[in-house]
RNA sequence: GGGGUGUUAGCUCAGUUUGGUUAGAGUGCCUGCCUGUCACGCAGGAGGUCGCGAGUUCGAGCCUCGUACACCCCGCCA
């Protein structure tokens, strides 16, 4: 009977007439007396099968027994629905079965949650029954899509030559960077693996190896707490490449984004992206992951207000600080509940307060505007290029809390009042990203990317006297590609010299020593004939998140986490059993 | 580690300015009727530890405190 089978949602007009065999689960029955509908779904679709319990009275006991959730075999014929009866709305609504026979494969229960509905249903059940939550269309494209999304990058890649190769799950740990997800050694008592945070120093390896084009999809573990946008453990398209430059890398990973786009959305996208740098992208936006669907760009305003006699902006200058605004043009929808609630809102990031000024009339009023000076009103009509009823919103404080204000800030206010056409993929590549961050409390350098990633080659002369002041104009060649304001990749060229790897990790206070014992594989594997080489991994959950236009990453991994880091259908974490610690030699507190 | 929102029937939710008799709706489920439905329809019925634990009160779904879980945000995520 299997061998035969024939899927719901593949039957058309062109069979009617034919006896097909169909394997599936019952979405809906309607017994309407004297004539019983069935959907029959499967992976495909849905297909209405009718029962007329004159013409098969054997059918009658079996149907009173059906209920959602059935799996069912059935066979019968493929009949064109009468005019009347045909359902537009259904793929398959042209035809239906008349049933034959039926045979109940499996039964169920009544389902906690029901598989054929628009009605939100909350995400601890869905997560607990996620067998069922799969069965939901919504659920079923995505993963589905996801194939399409791997399958397409795997061919695109092999295409480039890019060579598919799998790198150990089980590795060494690295202190540097996201905490690891340990693995303990019952052989070699007291140590341990990590999971890895991606496949990093072995593609680099591969690339010494020789081979000079590598791609991975690579699943990676990071022990740091959850967002919609963050799994502990999540699914990078990583690859890496020897003799090549940024514009090559870049040129691939635009073919690669076109052909994804391309097979899940039938959309043809733009080549080349837009770039912009990481300083540019801060200073307008106050992001490093640019949302440039919209306008409302921040606009400094420091030197507008440098001889200014309202206190807020007065001190923060003084303080080393910055002045930055932007605009909302239609001010007349900012109600006061609107202003307290963004007041509210900023102080998130560390803001002290939201001041406002609305333009009307061509005059300022309300907020703060009657600290302006004429100077100062002037300069901001022709800076901010204000047109009538904009309303002014000010950040003054420290250059970050300044760009995290506004930058947050700027986002919310289109996501309130929609003005972000939703239907854009808006892809850009961020460049230029500084070699490395200063931290203040720790008084000492962090790679912004990793270590591993090759400053610019006219910067590498500042390393020499690198201070906390200049460290910001050493660039890395290190880019992201952002989608719709969201990082969905990162990449960098590698640093291929042992000497040079040497002064990065002094600067990073890694000693020698301790590089040594970290890394010591791969700093020895750069003495034998390192090729330059360089590369970048995606977020492929991110990349479907956004394409699928899905609010979290849960919507489009068959069995995510959650925030908490549990999976509500395994139970996992758990604990385990005494002997299994024993083993281990691990004790427990 | 910190902040916010939520938790009431299997599911999605309402629950009244201000605490007051027997906690409601839609849907699902069960029973009956129904030969062209497609979210079938009609009639009837069952279904509740109001997350859990304390407290205030004559009286708590509602107020207070604690706690668990889910989601969102800050920190964190080279």
């Amino acid at each position: 009977m299997f061998e035969k089978r024939s899927y719901c949602g593949e039957l058309s007009k062109t069979d009617i007439g034919k006896n097909v065999i169909l394997a599936g689960w019952v979405n809906r029955k309607r017994d309407l007396g004297g004539i019983i509908f069935i959907q029959l779904r499967d992976i495909t679709g849905i297909l209405q099968i009718t029962v007329d319990p004159v013409k098969s009275p054997e059918l009658t006991n079996i149907l009173n027994d059906i209920k959602s959730e059935y799996c069912l075999l059935v066979s019968g014929a493929v009949k064109s629905r009468a005019k009347e009866a045909v359902n537009p709305d259904m793929m398959t609504g042209e035809i239906e079965l008349t049933a034959t026979t039926i045979e109940i494969l499996n039964s169920s229960p009544v389902p906690p949650i029901l598989v054929d509905t628009d009605e939100k249903i909350g995400e601890d059940l869905r997560l607990k029954f996620r067998f069922l939550d799969l069965r939901r269309e919504e659920m079923k494209d995505a993963v589905i899509k996801r194939h399409m999304l791997m399958q397409s990058a795997r061919a695109y890649l092999s295409s480039k030559r890019f060579l598919e190769i799998e790198t150990p799950l089980l590795n060494k740990s690295t202190p540097e960077g996201a905490r690891d997800f340990l693995v303990p050694s019952r052989i070699n008592k007291n140590m341990f693996y990590a999971l890895p945070q991606s496949p990093q120093l072995f593609k680099q390896i591969l690339m010494i190896s020789g081979f000079d084009r590598y791609f991975q999809i690579a699943k990676c573990f990071r022990d740091e707490d959850l967002r919609n946008d963050r799994q502990p453990e999540f699914t990078q398209i990583d690859l890496e490449m020897s003799f090549i430059t940024v514009d090559m890398i870049i040129e691939i990973i635009e073919g690669l984004l076109k052909i994804i786009v391309k097979e899940l959305l039938g959309k043809d996208i733009d080549m080349p992206f837009k770039r912009i740098t990481y300083d540019e992208a801060m200073a307008r936006f106050g992001k490093d992951a640019p949302d440039m669907r919209f306008g409302m760009e921040l606009a400094e305003m420091s030197d507008i207000f440098a001889k200014s006699d309202f206190k807020v902006f007065a001190s923060a200058l003084k303080d080393g600080g910055m002045i930055k605004a932007i605009v909302f043009p239609e001010g007349g929808k900012i109600s006061r509940k609107y202003i307290d609630e963004y007041t509210e809102y900023v102080k998130i990031f560390k803001a002290k307060g939201l001041p406002y000024a609305r333009f009307k009339d061509g005059a300022f009023d309300g907020g703060i505007a009657k600290f302006l000076t004429e100077d100062e009103k002037n300069a901001l009509t022709g800076r901010l290029k204000l047109k009538d009823g904009g309303i002014i919103f000010f950040a003054s404080d420290s250059e970050k809390i300044v760009n995290d204000t506004l930058g947050n800030l700027r986002i919310r206010l289109a996501n309130d009042f929609n003005i972000i056409d939703l239907n854009i993929l808006d892809f850009v590549w961020v460049t230029d990203f500084p070699l490395l961050e200063y931290n203040i409390e720790d008084k000492r350098y962090y790679a912004m990317h990793h270590p591993f990633t090759s400053p610019k080659k006219e910067h590498i002369a500042i390393l020499k006297n690198i201070t906390p002041d200049n460290v910001n104009d050493i660039k890395a060649q290190a880019y992201d590609i952002v989608l719709n304001g969201v990082e969905i990749g990162g990449g960098s060229i590698r640093i291929s010299s042992t000497e040079l790897q040497n002064k990065i990790f002094s600067l990073l206070g890694i000693s020698e020593e301790e590089a040594n014992v970290k890394f010591s594989f791969l700093l020895e594997a750069l003495k034998y004939g390192a090729p330059p080489h360089g590369g970048l991994a995606l977020g492929l959950d991110r990349i479907l998140m956004l394409l699928l236009k899905r609010n979290s990453l849960r919507d489009v991994i068959p069995f995510p986490k959650t925030a908490r880091g549990q999976c509500l259908m395994s139970e996992a974490p758990s604990y385990v059993s005494a002997e299994q610690l024993d083993e281990l030699s691990i004790k427990t507190v």
